[in-house]
DNA sequence: CGGGAGGTTGAAATCACTCAATTAGAGTGG
DNA sequence: CCACTCTAATTGAGTGATTTCAACCTCCCG
């Protein structure tokens, strides 16, 4: 474990220690649905007492497992993470990435049992909301169970587009896909700009998502590189032909259904 | 268009014609929410009161397009039906296959804009519901509400599997776990027994679902029939070697949710 | 008995994989 | 600051799975 959880009871405490506080996870919470939909004050009061769990996490940590029965769901605050499922003969499939706001495991709130696993992919602050007080805020606010019902189905339908990117696209129109992809999602909390952005991914990460080898990767970054089009060092991304790129995959980011952005 | 909509409003009706009737739709949504969680009389007769409008479709209809605002889901009555989206250059990706008791376009309810298509794979029946009627349930019943939502988090963790069939398996584990699928969701519903069930999809359908070429699906068909562990002639399919099909795809159903059967 | 869609087959080409070795970088302890 | 270590990135060579192209067959339906 990488760190001490901390309990509070939101707008109880005020952060003042350093790192993510529960009112900054609120905060972020509050943030996230109100780029979807405007909440009523009553609304933003539920949801400021929910209980929070605050973690730090270290990279590489499974958050939850398949199988599991998870009794609480993880608002992401910092760092990324990553679901996926081991097959047998170590193959790995990567079903999606997360950056902070996003809420990973909210399907669990009605699926009881984990179909896949959950893991920190950099350095991670996690929130922890128990499934009961969000039972209740859904149940109690039809609007919040909206906006939340929403969140997930706009990952299924990122799911999908990375369905076809494994399945109907060339592993180079893959690659520039998913690149694409992470720079509309990072812009739209703010999180990139520039066409760049920290990309805490390996070679072999970015191949269990595509379902393509480590080593053709590779091969395909060298050969993005080389026509100029990206900069990848270091775990930073720059997309300096962010026209060709997009052009290549045809990217259409009406999938990410991003009707409004974050403030 | 293949036939006359007949409009009706539930409860009012009886069915005394040939046909699925409206009733016989709301028959066939209570107990798929039935088959999820128990209802009070209050919540189905709400569900009861819902407007519905009865289609006959032709194969190859499609019922929604990419880009489409739709104003109402469709609940599938009778026949197949699949989620696509067609690339440039003839590429198609088929992301799933409904059956009766399925509404492959519940998301609609929620994500304004269509990224992908729906199509009739099959003759079928659909009753198509309108988004105003369906919100004002969900609104009222938060239930009903968690039950809808729960389907699309179904739907979204067969695309999950999906993606990891068309990443990391074989084509011939593909194509098994494709039919183990299939099977153990027809069987769940009374659709199918003995491990055997009507398959209306072409070699190219199933290759567009698994990212392989029609020609491929034809040499793996040959030979899992040359196994003996598949019989596959006019669109019935019946899995001769269940044991031996679900090894080699190493099927679990777990990914399904099916915690309970449905009546 | 024709027409058409879907199924089947062979041959050649291609994309991506595996295996294996090498290099680069980041972090650690002395 | 350097040697050591571990992980990730890189490269080459050989292999294999799947695609493409093109032809032919089969069955169903009107």
């Amino acid at each position: 474990m990488a760190g001490r959880a901390v309990r509070f009871h939101l707008q109880t405490q005020r952060g003042s220690r350093d790192g993510p506080t529960p009112n900054h996870s609120i905060d972020m919470l509050i943030r996230k649905l109100e780029s979807i939909a405007r909440l009523s004050d009553e609304e933003k009061n539920a949801i400021g007492h929910l209980p929070v769990t605050v973690r730090p996490l270290n990279a590489g940590q499974d958050i939850v497992r398949e199988k599991d029965r998870p009794s609480q769901c993880c608002l992401l605050l910092e760092g990324w993470a990553c679901r996926y499922q081991i097959l047998g003969k170590g193959k790995r499939q990567i079903f999606s990435f997360h950056i902070p706001g996003d809420i990973p495991d909210l399907q669990s709130l009605h699926l009881k049992v984990m179909d896949h696993s959950v893991c920190t992919q950099s350095q991670a602050t996690v929130a922890f909301i128990p499934h009961e007080a969000l039972l209740e805020l859904t149940a109690t606010f039809p609007g919040i169970a909206a906006i939340l019902w929403r969140d997930t189905l706009v990952d299924g339908a990122v799911f999908r587009e990375w369905m076809t990117g494994i399945g109907r696209r060339t592993a180079l129109q893959a690659v520039a896909h998913l690149f694409c992809e992470l720079y509309v999602k990072l812009e739209a909390v703010g999180l990139a700009r520039d066409h760049a952005y920290r990309l805490p991914l390996t070679q072999a990460d970015l191949g269990d998502a595509l379902g393509l080898s480590n080593v053709h990767i590779n091969r395909v970054l060298k050969e993005l590189r080389g026509k100029g089009w990206i900069t990848l060092h270091g775990g930073r991304l720059e997309i300096n032909g962010w026209r060709e790129l997009a052009h290549l995959c045809d990217f259409d980011p009406t999938y990410l259904h991003l009707e409004r952005r974050a403030a």
